[in-house]
DNA sequence: AGACTTCGGTTACCGCAAGTAACAAGTTAG
DNA sequence: CTAACTTGTTACTTGCGGTAACCGAAGTCT
């Protein structure tokens, strides 16, 4: 039981948790978030205990599934974050980027939206605000620090920009979530008026008469 | 089995509906949103078949239950937002309301937002994007009506009302979540954080030194 | 009065999925 | 040859959503 053994080891139970990981990506982009343990082994050729012993639990199988998925889409992101063009360019070309995954790929979209799903009886001694989606929360840490580095916003940047960045990764979100499963316009519109609205359009609209003004 | 007798039927149903549903409330409020149906009949001091008679299934009790607080909340947002005052007072002072509502009963919030949990196999056709929370979808809606009510904003206002809806609310709801989790300022300064944030500040502010601007 | 439906309720069950225990090779080390 | 470890299996337990079938106490019809 040498070092180069157990690296050899390793390495194989590595390769054999990626081959696990991709079978689960397809039962689960096939079958949805409620994929059972059973279907999943059986796609990978081989049974429940195996996926556990590797796994843990089913949390635990569906968080390195999600951790592949959204590690990929934030590099995607970044990129978008880091184009050398002016601000509402950058902004407009990332709205785009995420919103341009989740329509190719939106059973994917749906899984990382949805990993909860309390089996037998889960948390209960719950922290009040812990139940967020991992990849929101992942989103919105990383714009915060882009703005954090790059906008001098005065005093107390440091929690303007991490209010900044959940917020308007939530803001991404939602307005996606709607737009993916009503379709009212273009993804360009969608873009345009998104990042309208962070610049400040709302403020400025003038009143409709009639009433007092919003 | 005339017109009288089924109505005082109908109302003693109703009656003994809302006392489930005050009773799975509070089960849900103690054990958090994986609460079991057998649970829930438990604390009505009634059997599980009972329940099924009256809401059908697990997806019918949590509808029912969400749609009591939602209706709620959605009342008192309506309040601030139709308060009499000008614009940015408003939406503070909705953003308030929401806030707090969240901060003070969280596990009701944690319950609203959670509420699909596939039991078995759920809806395998899935509408690509069908899987929003309804609170969410509803608020959005709502703001998006008084956006669309209020704001002159030229030709395609109604498209563009609801894409702020939606994203407002997100970026509300992103943010609370977030704030809920790691409490790192008070309320007040979130609101003014967020309101900044929907002024266009980020839009306008400056560059920081160094890197190419934001 | 006595038979007949009709609530409000219960027990006992089915099916299914998560998770586990216990066991059966094959492989390598000493 | 045996001991230990990896990889896999079968078969089980537990717990939940959901349902079928039964039960008793009312009111209703004749």
């Amino acid at each position: 039981m040498d070092t180069t053994q157990r690296t050899d080891q390793q390495r194989s139970a590595d390769r054999r948790r990626r081959e696990l990981l991709e079978a689960a990506d397809r039962v689960v982009l096939r079958d949805g978030p409620g994929a059972s343990m059973n279907a999943i082994a059986a796609e990978a050729g081989i049974t429940k205990p195996i996926l556990y012993r590797h796994f843990g639990d089913k949390g635990g199988l569906y968080a390195a599934l999600a951790k592949r998925h959204t590690d990929a889409l934030l590099d995607s992101l970044r990129a978008a974050l880091d184009a050398p063009a002016d601000r509402r360019e950058r902004v407009e070309s990332t709205l785009d980027t995420y919103l341009a995954a989740i329509e190719a790929r939106p059973q994917v979209y749906r899984f990382l939206m949805h990993p909860a799903e309390g089996g037998t009886q889960n948390d209960q001694g719950f922290d009040t605000g812990r139940h967020s989606i991992p990849l929101l929360r992942r989103m919105g840490e990383e714009l915060a620090q882009v703005i954090e580095e790059r906008l001098d916003l005065g005093p107390g940047t440091h929690e303007l920009a991490r209010v900044w960045g959940h917020g308007i990764v939530g803001m991404m979100h939602a307005a996606g979530d709607w737009w993916l499963g009503e379709r009212p316009c273009s993804r360009a519109e969608l873009v345009r008026s998104l990042a309208d609205l962070l610049w400040g359009r709302l403020a400025a609209a003038g009143d409709r008469m009639g009433g007092p003004g919003f």
